[in-house]
DNA sequence: CGTCCCCTTGAATGAAGTCAATACGCGTGG
DNA sequence: CCACGCGTATTGACTTCATTCAAGGGGACG
């Protein structure tokens, strides 16, 4: 395969899957040129970062909104005294910064977790998107307030489960975030978290993390082996978690904005 | 004195108060017309609850967006085993529900804590002020992302710190946000929580709450008394929250936007 | 005057953190 | 090829922090 084959300038082959794409499609139903759009202003200007750089740090002014095309990533805040808690996970197809354009400054920090690949999307290409494209907004709305629930129920997640149901509950987020964008095979995903990051996020320390997933593991609730996660039994996982998907809003909620139906 | 006289439809009588205008006014300097239309809007229609009823039920599709005129609210989320979190307080002037137009249900619910009064705005209200009124967009803006930036921060703090560093810091962030919307007598604030209440927000046991605030009473840091809180030495209490009120972007970031500026 | 809600206290238990040592896998350079 | 170093995972012993349970106190209100 010669060489990839990005937005408008397509020339007859089969498109390269584009996670944004992918993920909004959950809510509506996409018009090619709503896809062509979104596919030229996510290929414009695309940078790499090795895993673990600073993709944006707290206090940095960006211009321009990221957009994950490939790897993980993480939203993070550090306090005074070193402790770090990661905020949010970034997979593909994840924008990270609509507030870009309106605060003065970034309160937090944005790190690769593995190498990533990002598309910097200029406040131009943005307003082009918005202006010209309304089923693209809405579903741009629906991101934005997907992100928003998510981080509430990482608050239920710190404050009320014990680390066992943190795990078992991150786990099944990651792994229905990930199936959205085509990222799962079967049973499994890709798990490039470290005990450490694992525990940044939940809000425990790695030793309690390592004796946790020996638990689950156990339990036969999760396999990770090679950087890979595999859930045998998904639905045992996420009762004991407590897992329900309704704060991802997956249902084709928008399915009135479909471009081809009434 | 007469005459401080705000609005189109001016009286001669002082206008009241309104929180959300207070509040938008650390972002950006309105002009009369964009106060004259948030006031009638908010006036339009105006419900009243009464202590620990719901507003907003998880399920529900509600079809306003609730701005609070009075009172304590809070965002909970409840878990299958009874269990519950308290993901966010609202305090007047505070917008609960941008998401109403987007998605098709509430993944969480809305709850009185005192009396509340709340003005519904319904989708019209809101699109005429969005259309209109390019500066009151603006600061609504920075509203929503000021209160999703609150939320990263509360994953902070159910995350890393300890009972007290996390008791203290809601407290300054309850005190430095009644602050902005002219809530405040000198170091005093009202506090209508209960004990239980601050523990289903911080993620700890009621009586651990307890003990919690008699270790900062010993401290002098806090006192509360008669619903009442005070915050005799706030700086020192902020140092033990590790509080950096960065995350409210209250430092007039608009300021390109005023209305009677260059 | 009793009842209900909230706050307070003590004692016992349990969950998670800390510290420190060890093991494992992997790439690098000798 | 092997030794070394480094990051990550694992383990045990111990401590600290927070929960649970249970009982009592105080004020507001019918």
């Amino acid at each position: 395969m010669r060489d990839a084959c990005i937005g408008l300038t397509c020339t007859g082959e089969e498109p390269l899957p584009n996670p944004l794409i992918e993920k909004l499609t959950h809510f509506v139903k996409l018009a090619s040129d709503d896809e062509a759009m979104i596919r030229r202003v996510s290929a414009e200007r695309v940078r790499n970062f090795g895993a673990r750089e600073d993709i944006v740090r707290e206090g940095d002014k960006p211009q321009y909104i990221n957009l994950i095309l490939s790897g993980w990533a993480c939203r993070y805040k550090v306090l005074e005294d070193g402790r770090r808690q990661v905020i949010a996970f970034f997979l593909p197809g994840d924008l990270c910064d609509l507030n870009v354009f309106v605060l003065r400054q970034m309160d937090h920090s944005i790190g690769a977790i593995t190498a990533v690949s990002v598309s910097e999307i200029s406040r131009g290409g943005f307003d082009e998107l918005m202006l010209a494209h309304p089923r693209v907004t809405q579903a741009l709305w629906w991101e934005a307030l997907v992100a928003m629930a998510t981080q509430r129920e990482w608050a239920v997640n710190l404050g009320q489960r014990d680390a066992a149901e943190r795990m078992a509950h991150l786990f099944c987020e990651l792994f229905v975030r990930l199936r959205t964008v085509g990222l799962t095979r079967g049973h499994s995903c890709d798990m490039p978290l470290t005990q450490a990051e694992l525990g940044e996020a939940t809000g425990l320390s790695a030793v309690h993390v390592n004796r946790t997933l020996q638990e689950l593991r156990a339990l036969g609730l999760v396999v990770l082996k090679d950087r890979t996660l595999t859930v045998p039994r998904f639905e045992a996982l996420a009762r004991i978690a407590m897992f329900n998907a309704n704060y991802l809003h997956l249902e084709r909620e928008g399915r009135h904005l479909d471009a081809n139906e009434p």
